[in-house]
DNA sequence: TTTCCAGTTGTTATGTTATTACACGTTACA
DNA sequence: TGTAACGTGTAATAACATAACAACTGGAAA
């Protein structure tokens, strides 16, 4: 967890260079990033925060897509599935990923207060999860991380 | 993660040992383990596996109870809240706590084969999640690690 | 004892999240 | 150019979860 994930930064920035990375990951994988999906994406970063696939599909048929939830559900399972977003069990939401260049084992602190996520990379965690379940015989396939508590903003402000 | 969360084991013992402790731990801390909590633990335990909201109203049900949703769900956060069952979120799902006398930070092992879920005492996992976000200045209050994957059973018959 | 209150249970109704199934169109490629 | 795989759209429904309120219970205060 190298970096502050709630430290300020220029939302524009960070998300162009997010959908410049989806582009060339396609054109590099093969991946179909079609409008639907790249809207999705755009959505997500535009929110910057997690969202639920119907307000998401909301924003989809505001931009003239379909309004049912399975135009939402898919083209959020498509990034998902090719590392471009990720789930937030906890919040039953989805985020746009934050890092889509590093292979990265994301572990999401959410923020009850102010519904923030951050997404850290938490490699030495992911690690020693790998070790133990190693060691009782279990093949990770996907790892979940979520933590909620308070944010360094919102803990400055109940103290 | 030091025992091996999916070995065989005598489930009518754990489960007696289970619901005894909860018995003691309600005298002690003055909590109301009413009879639908009761049977809610003792249905989690029967299962022995992850189990849905639906799926325990339906049981409690059959043993009497209300059936209507809130009447489960109540019972099930009463448990969650006294540290007597755990949710997994990637599941919707409920489990007794297998270890209730330990004050531990569970991590979920979930097959999606046979869709058993191991709770481990990953200690060590933690510790190093604890360490990071108190670096990134943020303060843990709940921790869900969920890992999914295939246990050491059904990774056998994979291959 | 009686009154009152907090907590528990039950029910109705509704809100929220997610999937199944099927029709139709598009793309890639033999 | 046929066809198989994939993508999109829609309708219908399943699955999960909560709000709001009435009735009861058990114990503490008067």
């Amino acid at each position: 967890m190298s970096e502050l994930p709630f430290a300020d930064h220029d939302h524009d920035h960070c998300a162009s260079g997010v959908l410049d990375h989806a582009d060339k990951l396609a054109e590099e994988k093969g991946l179909r990033l079609t409008p639907v999906r790249r809207a999705a994406l755009e959505i997500l970063l535009t929110g910057h925060r997690a969202m639920g696939a119907y307000e998401v599909l909301e924003q989809l048929n505001a931009k003239g897509f379909g309004n049912q939830p399975p135009v939402a559900y898919r083209a959020l399972d498509f990034l998902v599935d090719n590392g471009l977003a990720h789930r937030v069990q906890r919040l039953n939401a989805f985020t746009a990923c934050t890092q889509p260049d590093r292979h990265h084992r994301p572990v999401f602190l959410i923020c009850r207060d102010c519904e923030q996520v951050a997404e850290a990379d938490a490699r030495d965690v992911q690690d020693t999860l790998s070790a133990s379940a190693d060691r009782a015989g279990f093949v990770i396939e996907r790892v979940n991380v979520e933590v909620l508590g308070l944010c360094p903003t919102c803990k400055g402000k109940a103290s």
